[in-house]
DNA sequence: CACCATTGGATAGTGTCACTATCCATGCTT
DNA sequence: AAGCATGGATAGTGACACTATCCAATGGTG
C-alpha cells in the first residue's frame, strides 16, 4: 500500500507518518520508482505500535526509537531483545538536579525492600533494572513531602504486583504468535496496561471511599 | 520569611516561584510593605505539594490549578473536598479525535467488568469518576492493537488494585492531623505512589522474567 | 501523447507548555 | 545616603510533537 492509505488505515495523518518515517520509528517502505514507496501489514502493525507508545504511553519519540531498536536488533536473542526493550522504555520523568540530592534514604528503603520480598541481588549494580531508579526518585518524593512511605507501607503494594507480574508474563506467553510479536507483545503490554492499572486504582479508591463514608 | 528564601528552603527557583504565584498554585504571601511580601510555613508545603504534582504527577499545571482550588474551596465538607480534588486531577491523556471513535466495546468491557466486581452503580452516569473515561480509553487502545484484555484478562488487576485501596484509604486515615491536612494527603497519596506502582510492576515483571527464563 | 492530480522527500513553521531572563520602581540595611 | 535586595510585570527560551508548504518525479486519463 501507498503512505496515503497507510495513513487512512491507521488514522495518523500523512504528514505525522512522514515524520515517523524520518525520525525512523517507522521503517522505510520498499522503493518501487524514485518517487513512491510500497508499506506492508508489518508497517502499519508498526504504526499502530508507535502510537500506543507514544500518546497512551506518554513515551517520547526518542524513547520509542530506542525500544523499536531493541525490538529490531538482529543480533539478540529472545530473551535478551525483550529485556533492552523494555529496558529502553522511559524510567519515570527524569530527576532535576534539584531533587537528585540524597536520595540515600530512598535508596536504603527500596534495598531493604526488595531484600525483603528476595527480589534482586542487594545492592545496585549495573544489571539493575532502571526502574529501580524510578522506584528510589518516587519514594525520595514522598519522603521529602513527609509522608509515609516505610517498608511496611510499600510491602503489600509490592506483593500485590508480583502476582499480577506472573499474570502479565501469563498474557505474554499466551499471546503466542512468533517470538517477534511477542517481543513486541511484552512491550505493548507493559506500556498498554500501565493505564489500565492507574484507572482501575483510581475507581478501586472511589469505590472504598464510598464504602467508608457511603454517600455519593 | 521572604521570597527568595521560600525558594532556597524548596530548592525550587525564584523566578519559579514568581510564576507559581502568578498562575495561581500558590497563595500570595501577606503584604509587608508595597514591595515585599511575607511567606509561611504553609506556603512552603503548598509549594512542595505543587512540585509533586508536576514534577512526579506530571500533572499540568492548570490540573494543578484545579486540584489546589478544590483543596481551598471552604464550602466544600471534608468528604466533598476530597472527591472534587482527586476528581481534577488529570484523566490520562487526552483522546485525541481519531481514536474516540466508537468505544462501545471497550465500554461494554468495562460496565461487565464493574458489574463483576460489584463496583460502580450499572452504566455510567454523571457521578461516574473520570477513572471510568480512563479505563474505557486504556481498553480501546487495547482492542485497536489486537492485545488481550478480556474481562477475565482485567480481573485479576481489579481484585489486586480493590485489596490495595483500602490499604491506601488507611494511609490516609492514619496521616491524620487536620481534616485539611488528611485532604491533601489523599492527593498527594494518589498521585504520588503511581509512580512506585509502576516502577514496582516494572521490578516484579522482571523479577518474574528471570525466574522464568533464567540469566541475568 | 498531453495534462494534471498524486506521491513522497526536504525544509521550515506552528502551537503548547513550563519555565526563565530582564527590567525597574521601591524600600530595607548599614 | 549608598547600594543592594525584593518582587511585580513583560517578554523570551527551549523542548517537543507535529504540520504546512514546496517541488520534482510519476501514474492514470482522455
Amino acid at each position: 500500500m501507498r503512505l496515503s492509505e497507510l495513513s487512512r488505515r491507521s488514522g495518523v495523518a500523512t504528514a505525522t507518518v512522514k515524520f515517523y518515517l524520518r525520525e525512523g520509528l517507522l521503517p522505510p517502505g520498499r522503493r518501487i520508482t524514485a518517487t513512491q514507496a510500497e508499506y506492508g501489514e508489518e508497517h502499519l502493525r508498526r504504526l499502530r505500535l508507535v502510537r500506543a507508545l507514544i500518546q497512551v504511553g506518554g513515551v517520547s519519540v526518542a524513547a520509542a526509537r530506542e525500544v523499536l531498536a531493541a525490538l529490531d536488533d538482529d543480533s539478540l536473542d529472545h530473551n535478551e531483545r525483550l529485556g533492552t526493550a523494555v529496558w529502553s522504555l522511559p524510567h519515570g520523568r527524569p530527576a532535576g538536579p534539584d531533587e537528585a540530592a540524597d536520595p540515600a534514604t530512598a535508596r536504603r528503603r527500596a534495598d531493604r525492600l526488595l531484600e525483603l520480598l528476595g527480589w534482586g541481588y542487594g545492592p545496585a549494580t549495573e544489571t539493575t533494572p532502571p526502574a529501580y531508579g524510578m522506584l528510589v526518585t518516587a519514594i525520595a518524593a514522598l519522603e521529602r513531602l513527609g509522608y509515609p512511605c516505610t517498608v511496611e507501607d510499600l510491602e503489600p503494594y509490592a506483593r500485590a504486583l508480583g502476582r499480577l507480574a506472573e499474570h502479565d508474563l501469563d498474557l505474554v506467553e499466551r499471546y503466542g504468535g512468533t517470538p517477534d510479536e511477542q517481543v513486541e507483545a511484552a512491550v505493548a503490554l507493559t506500556v498498554l496496561y500501565e493505564p489500565v492499572l492507574l484507572a482501575l486504582r483510581r475507581l478501586a479508591e472511589a469505590e472504598e471511599s464510598r464504602r467508608r463514608f457511603g454517600s455519593h
